[in-house]
DNA sequence: TTCCATCATGGAATCGATACCACATCGCAT
DNA sequence: ATGCGATGTGGTATCGATTCCATGATGGAA
């Protein structure tokens, strides 16, 4: 492998000089630059990054840690970090914990002295890991949770919710159903099921028990838990209103499976404004979170922080209702 | 940032002691070992990589450069990828590049210094590429497409297309028309051509020109291609082969749209078994590609290349066919 | 002529680890 | 008593860059 060392031999000055070269710093004499920048570009040298880092302390590279990339939220979050981040010569260390808590913490500890900044695209906010998080302190993004002393983007969970159960509310439903997910997960399981009683006890309209029910993040769980709403409940809820698109596409899909009708016999409302969801039939009506904005505004704010400007603390994104047929 | 020196001090050894105890290699006493591991405990000291991976040239980093995440393909790939590599130690460092080919050659560049090797989720095969790979000999890995001399993990596209052609001529279809892609992208834009041609004409049908159509790779396009059949060609083909299952899901939406019934008026299969495929209504016939285990295989040559163990050039995985109501 | 910026360049220390080598100790066989 | 292999430890060079400092030219101002 070819070295600095080499391409100071072979252009004939010190290393000092290639290095000035390559990092367009210090005074360097035109014929010194040409001649070196000649040897690199027929040795096609590359500069060894870690030597660089070593010497440097910084690594030019973020970590990325996020519970699965086979979703649509977090695969659009994180092509957004890349994109920016691209934009300023850093790169993405990804690290996937299938979901999984402790490799969360392990994932902490592995990144913590390869990376110069950490990005979480988070689902729990469990004190373990933020207090785990504070303690290595690195320049450190959460995304879609929130989190006392760390930088945070997030979405307005809350509102997004009473929106979305007000639009039902408005297109005449009075009796509707919830699909949730589990409240360890405090933007989706928490803040849009508060939402939605939130706006109900507003609008004086009452919840029967067994319209809200539990979903885990896919397709078939949406379905099981419409399964049980339909079954259980005295009086069939006229709209459902599912925190995740998956969870109501498989809603959807159960209850056009036992016959009914949507949204005639049955409006269904999601949030994510996934691909899938302009394609099911009818159209899901669904909310736009825009990830990619999202990626965008976590790899800035952690750019800023790394470089001393100025950064937010609290980024908390807008979203759009998209009304579809489904309602 | 407490570094070896720091232990070596305070546990009163010498940094060779305290590295002998990190990697566990050569003589160490029991007694050293434990005050060792006892300053290493107490001061939470994680050794540095770059420094680390300066001395030993290794950096247990893995390039992956992908076209996008955001499809079901590539992100299942590096799902496998990532489960097989975290099991020895390997992380992955993640390059995107947005379909650009320009990016793809730039990636290489950058990755060359900074990985013990690359996996590339190809969609093209051009020469420059593959030129470029063979000259800067880093162990190296192509999913999905094959090429000379490097490692391939390849899907088996040719039979694949057979196989579903040969299925919806057994159905009784005997007018199909079919939703290709560019040929640039050979496994999906030529072999599953070829294939379906080739099995065309091994059953003597024929096929109209305006039967066989391009999209580019998302649902639009394969609403789209789908209205030129349906408007161009002089007499309707009875099923529909798309490459993909985002263009069989958008020739299904836009057949739909203008009232005719699948299967009834129109079969539709696709090719990736994407988790929309079993939700759409009809439910799409489809090929299950198996693209984490393609990960997981990438992931395995890739490991044994880099510790010179035996690898297999060339894997050619197996699929199966999801028959579904779509036919 | 002298002096002092400005420009150019190289030498050497340094970053934080690993690894080779030398040396010391110890027990056991000769 | 001597030799020798096994064990344990530290010293030091090294990986490939950056960076600070010293030293030399050069040239215009005083």
């Amino acid at each position: 492998m070819v070295t600095i060392k080499d391409i100071a031999t072979m252009a004939n000055v010190s290393r000092s000089t290639v290095s000035r070269v390559l990092n367009n710093s210090g005074y360097v004499s035109e014929e010194a630059r040409q001649r070196v920048e000649k040897v690199i570009e027929a040795t096609g040298y590359v500069p060894s990054g870690y030597a660089k880092s070593l010497r440097t302390k910084q690594t030019k590279v973020i970590g990325v840690i996020l519970p699965t990339i086979q979703t649509e939220t977090p695969s659009r979050v994180v092509t957004g970090l890349g994109r920016e981040l691209s934009k300023h010569g850093y790169q993405i260390l990804l690290a996937n914990t299938d979901h999984d808590k402790e490799k969360e913490l392990e994932y902490l500890d592995l990144l913590v002295r390869q990376v110069d900044g950490i990005v979480l695209i988070a689902t729990n906010t469990e004190p373990e890991l933020t207090q785990k998080i504070k303690s290595m302190n690195l320049p450190f993004v959460m995304v879609g949770q929130e989190a006392e002393n760390v930088i945070c983007v997030t979405y307005d969970d809350y509102h997004v919710a009473r929106d979305v159960t007000a639009f039902l509310v408005d297109k005449g439903h009075t009796q509707i159903g919830f699909i949730g997910v589990d409240e360890t997960d405090q933007a989706v399981g928490c803040f849009r099921k508060k939402g939605f009683y939130d706006e109900m006890k507003s609008r004086d309209l009452s919840i029967e028990e067994a319209w809200v029910q539990k979903g885990v993040f896919d397709i078939d769980s949406g379905c099981k838990a419409m399964k049980k709403i339909i079954e259980d409940s005295k009086q069939r809820p006229t709209a459902i209103f599912a925190v995740t698109d998956r969870l109501a596409i498989g809603a959807m899909s159960y209850v056009k499976r036992i016959g009914m009708e949507i949204p005639k016999d049955i409006a269904i409302a999601g949030i994510g404004a996934s691909e899938l969801s302009q394609y099911v039939d009818p159209p899901l009506t669904t909310v736009d979170y825009k990830n990619e904005t999202a990626g965008e505004e976590a790899a800035k704010q952690l750019l800023a922080f790394i470089q001393g400007e100025d950064y937010q603390k609290k980024i908390v994104l807008d979203y759009r209702l998209l009304s579809r047929d489904s309602v």
